[in-house]
DNA sequence: TTCTATATAGACTGGTCATTATAATTTTGG
DNA sequence: CCAAAATTATAATGACCAGTCTATATAGAA
């Protein structure tokens, strides 16, 4: 009981939020260590490669992270397209499992990559390998999700897709916007778009 | 003829493609003054509040050149399905008429505010509305379709925005898998979506 | 000419960045 | 209890950051 949390964990863990909420380059180590109660020795202990290690590690984290959480949902609501409309519209009011978040809205920035892609896409490799791993992951688990509610192969992957894009289309909008609406109005829509 | 460029629009021109490019915080002034050929004292002296004050007028100027772009393509096709569709193809292989862009996935990148978007959601105002104003005209320029090609009010909006969802989350995905896939598949949905 | 506004040029500031090096400390196993 | 390993502490590194400042042009008007 009462486990503590190891420095490295708590790097991980602010890192990552902060990286999610205000991006890579935004981010500074300082700010890190400071928010995670963390010396500086440790981090380049932890992470002898520095900054890009940290960012990696996060990115892979997330990865496997929200993988679990989307099946999670999924899994409750046998018919694939109810289940994945019931998803999107649950990612706003989600992540308040973590208690020191106030604004809904930065939980949900906080289950994505979306900004860390971006500003690597065309600059760093290795992180944009990651993201794509990310969204590649997470795309198939809708994909899955309707081959087994009998979609075939090639429909099933176009929609996984076009579902992954809208989920992280709708996010961007629901966060440039500080509002839900975007993610209501395309879970509001998966039945259309599903219904094929 | 052999107009002149300014100064002021050289460093606009290069402050936006950098912006759009590498994100606003990982791109310096310095680079944006090198890569266009003017002097510090320059920027100060037309931009007098700095940084956020050059990157408030690069994603104003987006904002139109965009909607001008979009209104553009849609006027060719009556029928509002297939032109919105036709026109999600063309975002790939659209601007090359910059010249000095090699990668057409740079281009993407290059109309769009996305990155900026995310960037500044959570720690500047200023930036975020100028964002949020863009993707609000952008979203309204397919609602405007959808209307005249007979869609009820609250169907063109609720698709208008499902539309503008999907094209941002695409880009992010193009972007991030260096693929035109994402691009194409919805584009390719784009009839089923719009079936209603 | 002289005056004034517009524009360019570049050195300089204080601060922060990621990273490195080295020393001190704590923890652990024998 | 000691020695080795794991971890933390601190200082300093050079590069770069946005922003300020002063000096210098350049042009048109009086």
């Amino acid at each position: 009981m009462d486990e503590e949390i190891s420095t490295r964990d708590r790097i991980i863990n602010t890192a990552t939020r902060l990286f999610q909420l205000q991006g890579y380059h935004a981010t500074g180590l300082n700010q890190i260590l400071k928010e995670s109660n963390a010396p500086k020795g440790s981090l380049y202990y932890y992470f002898p490669k520095g900054k890009e290690e940290l960012a990696l590690e996060c990115i892979n984290l997330t990865e496997v992270l929200v993988e679990k959480t989307i099946r999670e949902k999924l899994v409750k609501i046998d018919d694939p397209v109810e289940s994945i409309r019931n998803f999107i519209e649950e990612i706003i009011g989600n992540t308040n499992l973590e208690k020191n978040e106030k604004l809904s809205l930065n939980s949900i920035k906080i289950v994505s990559v979306n900004l860390i892609a971006l500003e690597t896409s065309s600059t760093n490799e290795t992180l944009r390998k990651a993201c794509q791993s990310a969204f590649n992951t997470w795309r198939n688990v809708y994909t899955e999700k309707l081959l087994e509610g009998g979609f075939n192969k090639e429909k099933a992957e176009t929609l996984g897709m076009v579902i992954e894009s809208m989920v992280e289309g709708a996010i961007v909008l629901s966060l440039t916007t500080k509002s839900d609406t975007p993610l209501l109005k395309i879970a509001e829509q998966i039945p259309f778009i599903l219904d094929q």
